[in-house]
DNA sequence: TCGCCTTTGAAGATA
DNA sequence: TATCTTCAAAGGCGA
């Protein structure tokens, strides 16, 4: 819903600002807390609501530019005022104490703690937004343009913090593009062509921002132009993934016979052309290296379920910047590739896979997975491979289908014989979570303060796993059950289900998480939930 | 070496 | 039109 100035949506139908839904999940948040304060539901949920909302307006605020931390209270009484942010410092303090500070302060932290790095970031993101070149038809060098959103960019170049790699490219003599990319990967990356001069004068100071749209001009691993009708000019770009591309990755030792037949396999098959990043995708390319260095974590799958619990964290404006910035890439990604389809990758990437499970999972009402069957209550008595995060190979056909009423899209909960979801809907409350991250109550919580802050997240918990139906969590009513501290392991989640499960699910139903599937008395009521880091 | 995991969003495919 | 499917990034890990 972050209708932003598309500034005319750009060259194709789906060019409109994506992920309206993801949005819109803050408005049933807002519903939520409504619902919450027509129930007068106290308690943690209630602070957590209100907690949150405060954080938006701050964040709102602190984005109009103009405001002063206490302006606006101005208006009603100090003492009220101050009650009020003891109040919320207090609950802040006690839901997430690392990220009140941080929206409190606005920033103006230092650079090591994690929270302050939101800001920091999606302003980065933004400035490079600001200065992307606008949509100028195919064909047509972009010129630059005002920034969009002057109200937000102010205080996004105000922000007193700059991580080393926006120094690094916001030095007024960058070093000569990011080597680790190519390097990492082992390949030289070819000059600028002068065509994106544009591009990089006006995003030499911020490009370096984000890591994708710098690898969007400066590691090019093919060089456009045979590969794509109807470009004029040979542009690079990171999306032009070679079909061989491993192999061109490899040194250049390789003999020459190889190199010879990767070339004519190369020339037989077009470039692959990657799809362009979608909002999301900006933001973990951006925040991952953050969330790695703070968390030491390496696992992109328990990376990405924090980024992704961030991603919600995230006001409307901050994410809208993103929502703008993957309109623009697809923008761009339109003008350079006009031939170009999603529909082209399709198939090149799990088919084998795909298959083997549409063989194997032929049923739709499939026999229940270890998850589903025993719960994460009894991780014990789940198959190895459903331990490691693997396909369940515990096929029983004839049990473990569930009822009617449960959704046959996730097996996990609803099974009569399944106490982990309906005796603790968990999983949605916050403790629910594989043994593997929970550490043992003994366990002293990480004390790395890196890491707490990296998982710090003032929105509600999501579930680790892929999104329920709203039906699943009508029988959620107790709160926290055991509560144990959540370390932050790096490991993944065994309890998860596959992403496919979450995928079977329309956008629609998934737009709506989590807010409007929260319930009330869970949705902020996660309890101390900050991403890794709980305490019962 | 390949696929899985995990996240959200965009777009194509299908009913 | 609504829903489903696939892919985009990332890197550890298991088979």
């Amino acid at each position: 819903m972050p209708q932003l100035d598309s500034g005319g949506g750009g060259a194709g139908g789906g060019d409109d600002l994506g992920a309206p839904d993801e949005l819109l999940a803050f408005q049933d948040e807002g519903e939520e807390q409504d619902d919450k304060s027509r129930d007068s539901a106290a308690g943690p949920e209630r602070d957590l609501a209100e907690l949150k909302s405060s954080l938006v307006n701050e964040s709102e605020g602190a984005a109009g530019g103009a405001e002063v931390p206490g302006a606006g209270a101005g208006a009603r009484g100090e003492a009220e005022v101050g009650a009020e942010a003891l109040e919320r410092e207090h609950t802040s303090q006690r839901l997430f104490p690392d990220k009140l500070p941080e929206s409190l302060e606005d920033g103006l932290k230092a650079p090591e703690c994690a929270s302050g790095m939101y800001k920091d970031t999606v302003y980065s993101a933004f400035n490079l937004l600001m200065h992307y070149p606008p949509h100028s038809g195919a064909g047509q060098h972009p010129q630059p343009q005002p920034p969009l959103h002057n109200k937000a960019s102010q205080p996004a170049h105000s922000v007193p913090q700059l991580s080393p790699l926006y120094e690094h490219f916001s030095s007024p003599h960058p070093t000569p593009a990011p080597a680790d990319i190519s390097q990492k990967q082992g390949v030289h990356r070819p000059l600028q062509t002068p065509d994106l001069s544009g591009f990089y004068s006006l995003t030499s100071g911020s490009m370096g921002q984000l890591p994708h749209t710098v690898s969007w001009f400066t590691h090019p691993p093919l060089m456009l132009g045979s590969g794509v009708p109807g470009h004029p000019a040979a542009i690079p770009h990171p999306a032009i993934i070679p079909p061989s591309a491993k192999q061109e990755l490899q040194p250049y030792d390789r003999s020459l016979k190889t190199q010879a037949e990767s070339k004519v396999e190369k020339e037989a098959k077009k470039p692959t052309i990657k799809k362009p990043l979608n909002a999301f995708m900006l933001y973990m390319k951006e925040m991952r290296a953050k969330v790695i260095a703070e968390c030491t974590l390496k696992e992109s799958a328990a990376i990405n379920q924090i980024l992704g619990r961030r991603w919600h964290a995230l006001s409307r404006e901050e994410q809208a910047k993103y929502y703008e910035l993957a309109r623009k890439e697809r923008q761009l990604h339109m003008q350079l590739y006009p031939g170009w389809s999603a529909r082209d990758n399709y198939g090149k990437k799990k088919r084998r896979s795909r298959e083997k499970h549409q063989e194997s999972n032929t049923d739709p009402g499939s026999p229940k997975k270890c998850r589903a069957r025993f719960g994460l209550n009894q991780q014990t008595d789940w198959c190895g491979p459903c331990r490691r995060k693997k396909k369940c190979i515990r096929y029983l056909p004839g049990e473990g289908r569930c009822p009617s009423p449960v959704p046959s899209d996730d097996s996990a909960l609803g099974c009569p014989g399944s106490p982990a979801p309906q005796d603790s809907p968990s999983y949605l409350l916050l403790p629910h979570l594989p043994t593997e991250l929970l550490a043992s109550p003994a366990e002293p919580a990480p004390t790395s303060p890196g890491v707490s802050a990296a998982l710090s997240l003032p929105a509600p918990w999501t579930p680790p796993g892929p999104p329920r139906h709203p039906a699943e969590y009508t029988g959620a009513t107790t709160g926290i059950s055991e509560t144990g501290s959540l370390a932050c392991t790096g490991h993944l989640a065994a309890s998860r289900g596959p992403s496919s499960e979450r995928k079977r699910q329309s956008p629609k139903a998934r737009g709506h998480w989590p807010g409007a599937l929260l319930p009330p008395s869970q949705g902020a009521g996660s309890g101390d939930f900050r991403g890794c880091t709980t305490s019962a």
